[in-house]
DNA sequence: TTGTAGGCGTTATCAC
DNA sequence: GTGATAACGCCTACAA
């Protein structure tokens, strides 16, 4: 039953030329004859050929196929990076192998061993959200292969990083929120030992301070995020208390609309009693009542811009340093769960 | 600085034993003394080798990767798949390579393409929707190797499937809005040549036919269940009209969720003028207002099953059919969107 | 423009 | 319990 596989030997054979002929033929060797070629191209469809990429990978000690590591697929941000990635790296001729971390640093120390074994070509990687040692990409170091880091990055490892102005993201949120009245703004966020959330925080700060507004610990908190951490920390820290916050800033999509559930199931309003600001701008802030202010996220282009970084460094003569960090603009989309003032805009 | 690669040679020369006794130590042969595999770990762990995959798929004519084609990753559903998917087959020695049609038969053509040239061992596919021609499995029914279809799924190759009652999920959405006191129930979804599609619309039709409502061509939208879509479909065939539909269906929560917000826009209200359920249960489906009534569809069940009867068939003799549909069950989950009786529980 | 030869790192087979 | 050898299918010097 199970046929037996074509090799470029028996097309070889068919053909009366060598196997080396056909192998130069099938990769558009310019040596070769037109004729040639075509005799070769229509004999391997005809009987099925198909390239064994061991053999060649054994051979040239490259695989072509690039290896990611997320901490989750299920947000419309990861989506569009990776499709964004997929894209480019398809029409350059790579693969993409991708595993989640779940968040998990164990998972992501499997997968990276996975990757590593499986001899990746380029590694890309968003750190999963506890992950605090870095020794399971020493190997990828030791052997020269890239590591390109994106949105969850890391300065311990001076590796090429693709973000978006964090910074900026969460000063222009919290100004928002001030703008619209706020002053007493709660920012819920995750391990703030990552860049992303350690970076929004300072915009946060920044911008209360230019602001005039104190900076107040009771008015932060660091969780995971999820929706059973939300319900905690708002019941906790804010409906529980005599003495309301004004403002929320939420650095995820989904937790926001968490919040906004939660608040609302609680009684309060939104935007008059607490207005709200999200980040990602994925699918679910648009069908909230209201619907989320959020900051845009460009994933498709970050993604892009990874693949392109990694197949110039991979295509090219490999010399080009791959240390830059590189920053994309982001924007804030204003939406109802913020906007208080009628004057604005 | 790219340092050299540590072959088992490499080792068998520092241990003075053969490169076949280091190969079997290595994969723990219990016909090598125990002693000796000790020394061979430790030596393989203090050079740093690691085994090189392409030679052994090369010698063992197996790649242990098994390759995944869905229509999107942006699913809370897909993801939860792809998760109980992953663990099952990770704990059994297998690599995935997942891949995305974006819900297109070309790129999914292509991406099966690549499957095949990677040689997986066997293949997992959920449908795109337009998928008409199913001419890119042909080679590796050929070559033997399995493909098992989930959710999306085809009778036009009798493969495996892993379906959940799509009718009876059908019949469970339908009957609860007629309970509810709808008569006039629209009914939105996907391509109805799509299994998924078309046995939920048996089941609503059965679920009026058994209530003593017509079946009407006018409350019935196949789209692509897209916000423009939605957007159109709700537009035209439903506000523009004098007379509403008291009810609607629609197969997919992002979709529903769509729906709930254009409505209310339209200044409808959810559930008094229009009861909704969608389904899926992604997590949009709890944080609209109303939260949607929808269809429990357990992912993470649906994967784990699909992984083990691939894992049973490809270590086991292989003999077994891979010829079995496998229906899981389903449930409704009744939120606020729906509910119009008091009395209803 | 085409061919020869050798090796990439592993494992199956057979022998001891 | 261990070893020698060949083969998996391809690619790249070098040769012609």
């Amino acid at each position: 039953m199970q046929e037996k596989e074509v090799t470029i030997y028996d097309l070889a054979e068919r053909l009366n030329i060598s196997a080396t002929t056909v192998s130069r033929g099938l990769q558009d060797h310019p040596a070769i004859n037109i004729k040639t070629k075509k005799r070769i191209f229509d004999l391997a469809a005809e009987m099925g050929y198909r390239s064994n990429k061991f053999a060649s990978n054994l051979r040239r000690q490259k695989t072509n196929t690039i290896g990611v590591i997320v901490p989750r697929l299920n947000s419309l941000f990861m989506s569009s990076v990776l499709s964004g990635i997929e894209r480019s790296v398809n029409n350059a001729g790579y693969n993409l192998i991708i595993s989640q971390s779940f968040e998990k640093e164990s998972k992501e120390k499997t997968n990276a061993k996975t990757m590593f074994n499986n001899r990746v070509d380029a590694l890309i990687v968003s750190l999963s959200s506890d992950t605090a040692d870095f020794s399971h990409f020493d190997p990828f170091l030791k052997k020269n292969i890239p590591i390109i880091f994106f949105d969850r990055t890391t300065e311990a490892m001076n590796s090429t990083t693709v973000v978006i102005d964090n910074f900026k993201a969460g000063y222009l949120a919290t100004e928002h929120l001030i703008t619209q009245g706020c002053r007493e703004i709660l920012h819920i966020t995750g391990n703030i030992d990552r860049n992303v959330y350690a970076d929004r925080l300072k915009g946060y700060k920044k911008a209360l301070l230019d602001h005039q507004i104190d900076f107040r610990e009771d008015l932060f908190i660091s969780n995971d995020l999820s929706e059973g951490a939300m319900h905690d920390a708002l019941i906790a820290h804010v409906i529980k208390r005599k003495q309301l916050p004004d403002g929320l800033f939420v650095t995820n999509d989904s937790a926001a609309a968490f919040a906004l559930t939660i608040l609302k199931g609680a009684g309060l309003r939104i935007p008059e009693d607490i207005a709200v600001v999200g980040f990602n701008n994925d699918l679910i802030s648009r069908v909230t009542e209201p619907p989320i202010t959020t900051i845009n996220y460009p994933g498709n282009e970050m993604g892009e811009r990874i693949a392109r970084i990694l197949i110039d460094h991979l295509d090219g003569d490999g010399n080009p340093d791959l240390n830059s960090q590189i920053v994309l603009n982001t924007d804030l989309i204003i939406r109802a769960s913020s906007i208080r003032k009628k004057t604005y805009e």
